[in-house]
DNA sequence: ATTTGCTCAGCTC
DNA sequence: GAGCTGAGCAAAT
């Protein structure tokens, strides 16, 4: 899937830079709630693109207060890296806010479904 | 539970 | 260019 995105300066539709696509992945990964988790695939399948790529904005991300990566773990719960401070401090992170982390896993419990609310609601 | 294949930006030669 | 490395995932085994 291609996504394209408006251009102000040249009033005018092209096709999103990669810089757009972070910015529309920080948009949706604020919308995680403190004490809730969501994946890496999750947010991807929401936008249509490659998993890999949320990784990379989670890796580029240098507002870590305003866009909570630490909420971001792998689909089957492993919590996978975090830049300020690697896996420990992500654990830490969590716990304080609410979440359980069971040898270093998440619990499924804890996740929520940002396509299912965003784009395929139940009928 | 483990392996395999797909995927793509960024980095190195 | 080619080859490798990830903050990934799903399907097959």
């Amino acid at each position: 899937m291609v996504l394209y995105t408006w251009d102000p300066a040249e009033n005018t539709i092209r096709r999103s830079s990669l810089e757009d696509i972070i910015e529309a992945i920080y948009a949706l990964t604020m919308l995680i709630p403190v004490g809730r988790v969501t994946s890496y695939g999750n947010i991807a399948r929401v936008l249509g693109i490659n998993p890999r790529l949320v990784g990379l904005a989670m890796k580029k991300n240098n507002k870590p207060i305003i866009i909570p990566c630490h909420r971001v773990v792998a689909w089957n719960g492993d919590l996978k890296n975090y830049s300020r401070g690697g896996p420990l401090v992500k654990e830490k992170l969590l716990r304080l806010e609410g979440v359980k982390v069971e040898n270093r896993r998440v619990p499924r419990e804890y996740f929520i479904d940002l396509y299912k609310m965003l784009i395929d609601p139940p009928t």
